[in-house]
DNA sequence: TAAATAGTGTCTGTAAGACACTATTGA
DNA sequence: TCAATAGTGTCTTACAGACACTATTTA
């Protein structure tokens, strides 16, 4: 019964996909591994958990401050998954729990502890892999920013890139960039108003921009949309296999 | 460093949410633990790694296998996600990668290797806590039957309840059961026949059962539903806080 | 004034839900 | 024949997408 113990224990990391709006595109925050394996490689943050009684999110939320220097709790953290196919880390047996966090624009390039360099990567090259992971970090990123997708449609997830207040067409933009897509700015507008709870005036405050200045609003009560905001591309039927 | 090698180190178990229709009601398999702890009492099917190359999709196909004598390969198979709060086990770190299984009716109550018994329990009877379950079972439930009620919208898995031929009422039946609502037999008709490849004839061959005899059909080839075949209970505007 | 962005209204197609009606079996 | 289940048609309402139009700012 013991070999059973010792055979089924691992080691476990947590990893984080952390996702924001720089330059209306979506970026990915990368780190430049300082140790082997994979040193000089880029990677997701994460770590191994600090002790044994340490939570998974507790540690997901401590890496996202040492790496990222992000307060988590003011931002949208949940679980991705597991990933723990057996050769996916040459140093042994590793399970990471991947994690996927979302935040608002953020200061600028954070130092990371025992990461060589950390910097915001466009999710695009990422994806076209014209920027090579380490590990299985690929796969983990390309189902954080589907999840990311997913839950803009059913979900006020998209407020939490924008700032405390914003305006509509900062909002559009958040979809745009996430679903990259272009969207239509009149029947975006109607739509998200027409979510109840989604978003709530700011005052009748206004901000300058270039044009006719824009209503402010904040992210309102509201979390499950309804209705829901669809992304296009759905256009064509589906069909596959 | 060897510090943190050790300290974040845990025991590796999947855990399985085995659902199927029994009586047009849905149920999920549950053994009566042969063991400490929490012995005598229910809890999902599953257990450790067998090995430290063991792959954890592989581990869950196993004890599908071993404890409810299932053969995965035929039916569907996905992982829920991560779960391991610290107190949740009391022999000690324990993390457990829960999974989702979708079976098509059962040969009947399947005697698991070490536990006690195994039976099948209404998943009602399992949510509103009339059935007691161990350890944080009870959430992994609560996330695998809302991930099977969401993905009955979006793809085809539902057919994965039916057998290899099925009529469109019985195909009613499986999205009643799952979502614990009833549909409209005249509009569910047409809703699924305007899904391209959704299900397609199966011969012109029928079967009796009371009434007029229904048309029998199989899977197609389309597995993202397009459109998605909604819920109601939506039909109240998604408020909450 | 033109250029630019914000915001409103209107039309059209598609799909959801309600429900009347016809069809085909067994008893 | 009646009861029961299968399958079709039709109406109303809601919403997505296209797009014309008005409003309010800076240059």
């Amino acid at each position: 019964m013991n070999d059973r113990w010792e055979s089924s224990s691992v080691l476990l990391t947590v990893d984080l996909v952390i996702l924001t709006l720089r330059e209306e595109r979506l970026h990915l925050l990368l780190v430049e591994r300082g140790h082997q394996p994979h040193q000089g490689a880029f990677a997701l943050p994460g770590g191994f958990l600090r002790n044994r009684s340490e939570d998974i999110l507790a540690a997901a939320a401590r890496e996202l401050s040492e790496e990222a220097g992000l307060d988590a709790g003011m931002l949208h953290l949940e679980q991705l998954g597991a990933y723990g196919e057996p050769g996916r880390d040459p140093r042994g047996r590793v399970v990471s729990v991947a994690h996927l966090a979302i935040a608002p624009r953020l200061p600028e390039p954070v130092a990371g502890t025992d990461a060589a360099d950390a910097y915001w990567a466009p999710v695009d090259q990422v994806l076209d892999e014209s920027v090579p992971l380490a590990f299985d970090h690929l796969q983990i990123v390309t189902d954080g920013v589907e999840r990311a997708r997913a839950k803009l449609e059913s979900t006020a997830l998209a407020t939490a890139f924008c700032g405390l207040t914003f305006t509509l067409s900062e909002l559009q933009r958040v979809y745009e960039a996430v679903w990259s897509t272009s969207l239509d700015a009149r029947n975006f507008y109607r739509k998200v108003q027409g979510v109840s709870g989604f978003v709530i005036p700011a005052g009748p405050t206004r901000r300058t921009e270039g044009g006719r200045p824009a209503r402010l609003f904040r992210a309102g009560p509201t979390t499950v949309l309804y209705p829901p905001m669809v992304r296009p591309s759905r256009t064509e039927r589906g069909e596959d296999q």
